[in-house]
RNA sequence: GGGAGGAUACUCAAGUGGUCAACGAGGGCAGACUGUAAAUCUGCUGGCGAAGCCUUCGGGGGUUCGAAUCCUCCUCCUCCCA
């Protein structure tokens, strides 16, 4: 509790309550905060994470900053691994039953994912466990006692079943099985909080019932806003490909910055960056989105990389996209064994540059490419498709605004 | 157990014997423009060294000069009644 001390509880709820969504029961955090204290211990704050996608993105990060926020106050982050549940799916938000994982699948998320995350948190007071661990071992009877605790019509009338149910979509029994399996994750780890995303509402509160059924003290819920992905309307995640993922390289996590539509700007800068609440409010009536969203983008790459890359990636942008420059590095390509001198033909054909250079998946696409006028050499555009070329040693192919090559030729 | 409907490209979704490589929408890509990889407008979006040819509409078999479209069997999916 030593990150705690040098703060009020007072102070301690305002950190912890800022960009929150909602709390519930709502104004429980402060007295769960004195209670913490005057037992002399630490807050067991829970984070179910379904490992069903390999890359951690800044909607998720949105949560897991939150999280760390209580590890600096000296509580305990207990993730909990959905390992088992990943085998059912989670049905919040979603209009179709999930494809079911593999095995291995998941194994191979979850050693992604627990790199990933001590970028945020700290590794000292996170506690990690598999559900598997105690999902996995329940016989039938205790599953029927599990489920002996909730009513069907409660079940269904959450808003993602009855829509479906309204949709004439199907809904599996399995599936209203997923908030109880996550209910007793809170029951099995002593949950004093949950923490999720404002679409964990319901399965967050059953493991209120849950744990008072158990005789424990209900967990607090706390739900976080979700991310808008950078297409602007879709929550971000990986399956919509919206999504901007904290390993990324800084250039690339500038551009997907860049891309957000002006209107999330602010929303952006409140839930993804650690910006004072000052900028994000001039950034609401911005007269010069630009700056800002520029403000933002070096704001979220220098969160994961540095201020420094973050000034390399803004300039990189600049020269790349605005004023349309090769950048200084780039990937080469040997194009020396694709040459030709046939009589007919004489040097690179340019359908196979392309190819080669892996910016079209076949000649098809990369004639697609080169009629568009998408193709050019050293600046020069390329706009036949038959074309044999014999550019210079260390010329520059580019294919559209982003994809760059450096050319061999011997 | 009984009845009804469905499976088309990345997704949704038209098409019910030739004019279908398959309408449209979304997504993606490209170009123009710009303040950005935003917005807007326009084009492209199965493969092949390509005026031509090849493969595709859940799977197999069949009818036909010709099938995504008709018949048949199979697989899978949904809904309604019980």
């Amino acid at each position: 509790m030593d990150g705690g001390r040098a703060l009020t509880i007072e102070q301690q709820r305002k950190i912890l309550e800022r960009g929150v969504e909602e709390i519930l029961p709502a104004g429980e955090l402060e007295p769960l905060l004195r209670i913490a204290q005057s037992e002399n211990r630490p807050l067991r704050v829970k984070l179910g994470i379904d490992p069903t996608a390999s890359d951690i993105h800044l909607g998720f990060a949105v949560v897991l900053r939150k999280l760390r926020q209580f590890q600096d106050l000296g509580h305990t982050a207990c993730l909990v691994i959905g390992d088992f549940t990943a085998s059912i799916g989670d049905p919040s938000g979603r209009s179709k039953t999930r494809p079911v994982l593999s095995r291995a699948e998941i194994e191979r998320n979850v050693h992604s994912y627990e790199q990933q995350l001590y970028r945020i948190l700290d590794p000292d007071r996170t506690e990690i466990s598999y559900n598997g661990d105690w999902l996995a071992e329940m016989r039938f009877a205790d599953v029927i006692q599990l489920a002996s605790q909730y009513t069907a019509a409660r079940m269904l009338e959450r808003d993602d079943f009855a829509k479906r149910i309204e949709d004439q979509q199907p809904v599996y029994i399995h599936e209203t099985l997923y908030p109880l399996c996550q209910g007793q994750d809170s029951v099995q780890i002593r949950a004093d909080i949950e923490l999720g995303g404002s679409d964990q509402k319901f399965n967050n509160l059953v493991g209120r019932d849950l744990q008072r059924n158990a005789g424990q003290r209900p967990q607090l819920v706390m739900l976080m806003p979700l991310l808008v992905g950078t297409d602007g309307v879709e929550k971000m995640s990986k399956s919509l490909d919206n999504y901007i993922g904290i390993d990324e390289p800084p250039e690339e996590q500038f551009g997907k910055a860049m891309s957000i539509p002006d209107e999330q700007i602010a929303a952006y800068l409140e839930l993804a960056t650690d910006a004072p609440p000052e900028e994000i409010e001039a950034a609401r009536g911005a007269q010069n989105p630009m700056a800002a969203k520029t403000a933002l983008a070096k704001r979220v790459a220098a969160l994961y990389h540095g201020r420094e890359a973050a000034e390399r990636a803004a300039e990189h942008f600049a020269s790349t996209v605005r004023r349309r420059e090769a950048p200084d590095e780039m990937p080469e390509l040997n194009a020396a064994p694709l040459i030709e001198d046939n009589g007919k033909n004489k040097g690179v054909w340019i359908v196979k540059l392309i190819a080669a250079a892996g910016f079209a998946e076949s000649n098809s696409a990369a004639r697609r490419l080169i009629q568009q006028g998408a193709v050019s050499i050293d600046g020069e555009r390329i706009t036949d498709a038959n074309a044999h070329v014999s550019p210079a040693d260390g010329a520059v192919l580019k294919a559209g605004k982003r994809r760059f090559a450096r050319l061999v030729m011997k």
